[in-house]
DNA sequence: TTAAAGCATAGAGTGTACTCTAAGTCAAGA
DNA sequence: TCTTGACTTAGAGTACACTCTATGCTTTAA
């Protein structure tokens, strides 16, 4: 199956300046064109565009990921570097989450606070 | 004790060009000046920049973060919605947490794929 | 054949959060 | 007094990731 950019736009959530935008930044690698220009997606590409959505969600920067895109370009000689890459965003994430409970639990603390001191105001300006 | 905008930040990490951003941002509410005009950094102040570091971690913009602050300074009457806000951080940060790992299964199930045909790919090219 | 829809491009504009620069003030030590 | 260093401001500049605009080309249905 082939989409046009406006049905992957909706496929992928996307817009489809987005896609463009993603593809003039050359890193949707197997993207084609009719022979008269007009974009072809295919499933491998939303597939591809679904990951990059991942990668983007792990705090990936656009340029990790051009560099990422050309590594799968050059072949099994860059196996072990895109290896690194993943086991360096392993980590990273790993890191966010663990940042992420740190400021859960003291905006779980703020809550508490609030909670009892919002209690205690309304008990102060009983009618 | 009282700091300079040199150590306070140093002590928070930011940068001078961005604690006086903050101030003319207004999202250091109890921060004073001398009367010849230099910011004199309190350790409330200290307190509460690490406290605006834990809120951007969790991806509060300064947007919020700046009418978090307003309410903090119009007492107790806004103490409900001040309650709301955390609630609903809370949730994203949850949601956060949720969506990165996730991720983080995309991940390794990458950091897998890529061992084994790396592994292949090595046992390929032996000399 | 003509109108509309959908696609293309180049390049300008936007929002966020800084980050830096230029020019000037102020306080302390040689 | 003069220099040095730390501070001040307003406002310009930067990086990132879009987002939009203007203009024009194709394809398709009426």
């Amino acid at each position: 199956m082939h989409y046009s950019i406006k049905q992957a736009a909706r496929m992928t959530g996307l817009s489809e300046h987005t896609l463009r935008y993603y593809d003039k930044e050359n890193i949707l690698p197997y993207l084609e064109r009719t022979q008269s220009g007009t974009r072809r997606f295919s499933d491998r590409d939303i597939e591809w565009i679904e990951f990059l959505n991942c990668l983007k969600k792990t705090g990936m920067s656009i340029e990790n990921i051009k560099q990422y895109t050309d590594l799968c370009q050059q072949g099994d000689e860059t196996l072990a570097e895109r290896l690194e890459i993943f086991k360096a965003q392993r980590l990273a994430i790993e890191e966010k989450i663990a940042e992420l409970n740190e400021s859960l639990q003291v905006v779980k603390a703020k809550i508490s606070r609030y909670s009892e001191a919002y209690a205690a105001y309304q008990e102060n300006n009983k009618t």
